[in-house]
DNA sequence: TTTAAACCCTATAGCGACTTCAGGGTCAAG
DNA sequence: CTTGACCCTGAAGTCGCTATAGGGTTTAAA
């Protein structure tokens, strides 16, 4: 199999594969005489279960470790469910983050309904208000400490 | 006032305001006579802006087309409102898959609880499984359309 | 007065997971 | 015999920083 026909048969892209090996995710492939990569069948399965862990979205570290699991059976698993622990407590904090972040643009975005000059628009004015630090999380809203030290020249 | 105290008054990194001042999201500062910048007050809330946007997860170059609207207050918002609109889009197209990936990966994880070999261990074999197509979303699975042009030279 | 900490400067490289580009070689069909 | 679909390598670009190397300057204590 040429790595053309590997990329169809795993919806892995050509340079994508070709990345994947220089970073030592996926064994290097044997060579025809052309100097092409020649891909046996046990190439699609390690393709595919890339894949799968990508679509997870574990990173390439993690997925060489499991990988590495699967050709050692007689390993312990514990290591494995660390690693899923550790994915699934990441994901969940973006998730909750990113729940966050949908509440304040959609609040934002209310502030705005239709075209008008830009010193007008809500939006705006919106950021504007709270690169002031008004009402607003993400500052630490301690301009007061700077300014108290304000004497630095210009 | 010098960059690190414009730094610790608006809670931006040193290296990081350089960064910006690289990538042209701030615009250059005056120079003391020893080559340090020199900021004014305008820098700490163009500086916060920016923060501010960042927090709300908005690109550089979003950020940047923002700045440029509190410039230039007689343009339409128009483009404001669009900018807005493609990055709740992202957003919450993101915690649509986020949501389903957490769900994903919690049933992964039920399918081992404790310590035995990894030849034994369910998440293992979940993702072994998965990669060989099984019901598994993320594959077309179409392994037959690679197969019927199998012919290839090994 | 010396010296050490705490600043400041530039330029460069690294991160992750690719993607794209430049500049070629190989091969089957028409 | 040329077109187009493949394949190869190596290097650079993406994004938003972060870190490092290798210096210069200021400030305060010893
Ligand atoms: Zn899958
Ligand atoms: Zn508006
Ligand atoms: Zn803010
Ligand atoms: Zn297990």
């Amino acid at each position: 199999m040429r790595i053309g026909e590997l990329a169809k048969a795993t919806g892995i892209d050509v340079e994508t594969l070709r990345y994947y090996e220089r970073v030592g995710l996926v064994q290097l492939p044997a060579r025809q005489a052309n100097g092409y990569r020649a891909y046996g069948q046990d190439a699609i399965e390690r393709a595919n279960f890339i894949r799968h862990c990508r679509t997870l979205d574990m990173g390439l570290g993690d997925i060489k470790r499991l990988l590495d699991f699967t050709s050692k059976p007689d390993a312990g698993c514990f290591d494995v469910n660390h690693l899923l622990d550790e994915h699934l407590a990441r994901v969940r904090a973006k998730l909750k983050s990113l729940r966050t972040l949908e509440q304040q643009l959609a609040r934002l975005r209310t502030q705005c309904d239709a075209g008008h000059r830009a010193a007008d628009c809500g939006i705006l004015q919106d950021l504007v208000a709270a690169a002031h630090g008004e009402a607003c999380a993400c500052h630490p809203s301690d301009g007061n400490a700077s300014l108290s030290k304000r004497k630095a020249r210009e």
